[in-house]
DNA sequence: TTGAAAGCGCTAACAC
DNA sequence: GTGTTAGCGCTTTCAA
């Protein structure tokens, strides 16, 4: 085994160590046109022998072309954004892309620069979660000459494709279902944060059904950092006491969904009788509970994977591919235990 | 605002939009060596109105300088690592470093193809989880000439720096707590994966301190894929089954212990006197559970936070740094409701 | 099947 | 303070 060279290996070194053309051995080492099989051994020998590592710098550059995806989501502590991740991963694996992630903690600010620095790096494809940016982000991505897939949502117009749910329908919907289940004094309780502009419009959308049907929200409770459990148990708490006579509260996710489910449980209140409750997005998590929380599933899974589609398909058959698509997926509510009918409204049981 | 372009902007397009020549405008792009202010003012407009975005593949071919740090973590729906990432990326921002991920899914052959991946862009440094890596990854990283910081482990030998905590020791820690506070028949609970090195010494530890204490695990029960919080509620049933008698389970992680909390909750099951429990990582989530699981500490944030500190002040400081420290953080015991004395050996409390 | 020449877009180093 | 020259390590293209 060599020592740690001080300069790192070059094609030359392999072409001089080998005796091959550094343009055979380039040849050799991408697996592209004819070389003869006795070269190519040769080669492969001496590169392995020597250790080295192409420089992909250089290859860029000479070939403009750069196997990388940028994938730009607000944070990663927030699991939806990995399983997203985890999804486009598994579908770029069977192509010659990578992907690389960038993380925005949903700030305008920070997701312009981090824009910045990966299309430096000159990507052949971005996704980015979210449809709203800043006008600089937004010229930039137009201006790159790539595909963009903006993911997570389609309440709004793409830059070029988008792959989500619609939140504003979302929130309807849960609307819908709360109020046809017999409910009718509902709480809302959710992020503080003006940026997460996924949560606001569901937020929208369940007051507008509400209104709809006569309805408002009859209290509500925000929340911001900390965690999600604890938080939830603290907010059902606060909210409980303040207007004890709700009979149904909305969480704006699982997180502090459970965290009121938990609460809900220590201190005997009979869900979904007296109390009924629901999150959103579907996590695992929910599964392990002493009961599942109703919820709705927010097709993390397949937007990754339809995005990182679309951006294969669009790299592999020029940048001119079906451009400009928005893929509308449609959620699925899931009532667990804690979204039934009410028994006093219930003439038929569900 | 420009149309798309065909053909990506040059410094060349700055250069001629502004009347400067391309050296001056790459210079004011660096903010390197001195520009009258007036220059400065005519190139910032130019590749502004343009929209130019730097080339950082030939810039980076061309000064040698790539300041990326790559980073290879076993998996990202492991809580326990976007929070790393998260302490890394925390350091980081006050240098003109750049974290990028690598996920290995906890196998060797893919860390190697990852690593060979990374490698190919010339990072500045590189970040890996484990001290257990094939011959040829051990080879890539030795040969790389760059600072690599291994993580998360101490036990065995680093190929550069390491930082971590004993899990060995960890283990050991933990089988004396429960020894101390009087529990005899103990379950161990935990992945099935034998790629998780750290998980198995750690029940490596635990084993080895019950035996010098004249007593061997009870029972054990093992488990692979699914909702932890799920498995952790099985695997509890199972093993209460089997061995009904046993008066402590030791939970490979937390999400899994926190699982095997609720069960013992929802059927009445005596925490921590009849049963007592505990986990491992020290977990956000375990905070809003009705009881809170002892569980141990893993000293993440600051795991990450050296890990970056040492990359970059090698970075600085030329390639030769204070070479191969190992840095062992020492994990705390938090005991929470679910590890304490019992009862009938406490002749004096705690 | 192999090789030689000419850049890719930028920056180091040196002139002016 | 600003410009010129010569590459960085590879791949494209074309010739042999």
């Amino acid at each position: 085994m060599a020592d740690a060279p001080k300069r790192p290996l070059t094609l030359r070194d392999v072409s001089e160590a080998s005796g091959v053309s550094e343009m055979t051995v380039s040849r050799v080492l991408r697996n592209r046109g004819d070389v003869s099989d006795a070269t190519r051994e040769k080669v492969l020998e001496a590169a392995k022998a020597l250790g080295y590592v192409p420089n992909k710098i250089a290859g860029a550059l000479a070939s403009q072309r750069v196997n990388l995806v940028a994938v730009i989501i607000p944070s990663l502590s927030n699991m939806v954004f990995p399983e997203v991740m985890t999804a486009i991963s598994d579908v770029l694996d069977d192509t010659p892309l990578q992907p690389v992630v960038g993380v925005t903690n949903y700030k305008k600010e920070r997701e312009e620069k981090v824009l910045y620095e990966m299309l430096s790096w000159r990507p052949s494809g971005v996704i980015i979660a979210g449809l709203e940016h800043s006008e600089a982000s937004k010229a930039m991505l137009r201006g790159a000459g790539i595909p963009v897939v903006e993911i997570m949502d389609t309440d709004g117009t793409p830059i070029d494709a988008a792959v989500g749910i619609s939140h504003r329908r979302a929130g309807r919907m849960m609307a819908e279902a709360i109020i046809k289940a017999g409910y009718r004094k509902i709480g809302f309780l959710g992020t503080k944060m003006p940026l997460d502009h996924r949560a606001r419009k569901r937020f929208e959308g369940f007051t507008e059904a509400l209104a709809k049907a006569g309805m408002e929200i009859a209290d509500q409770e925000f929340y911001e950092g900390g965690s999600a459990l604890g938080k939830g148990r603290e907010m059902t708490e606060a909210i409980l006491k303040r207007t004890p006579d709700l009979d149904f509260l909305y969480f704006s996710n699982d997180m502090i969904g459970a965290g009121g489910l938990l609460y809900c449980l220590d201190n005997g209140i009979d869900v979904p009788n007296q109390l009924g409750l629901a999150g959103f997005n579907g996590v695992e998590l929910l599964k392990g509970l002493p009961r599942t929380l109703a919820t709705m599933d927010s097709c993390r899974e397949e937007i990754g994977r339809k995005a990182a589609e679309i951006i294969a398909s669009r790299v592999e058959g020029g940048i001119e591919g079906p451009q400009g698509q928005k893929i509308e997926l449609t959620p699925t509510i899931e009532r667990g235990h804690t979204l039934r009918r009410k028994p006093k409204d219930a003439a038929y049981p569900e």
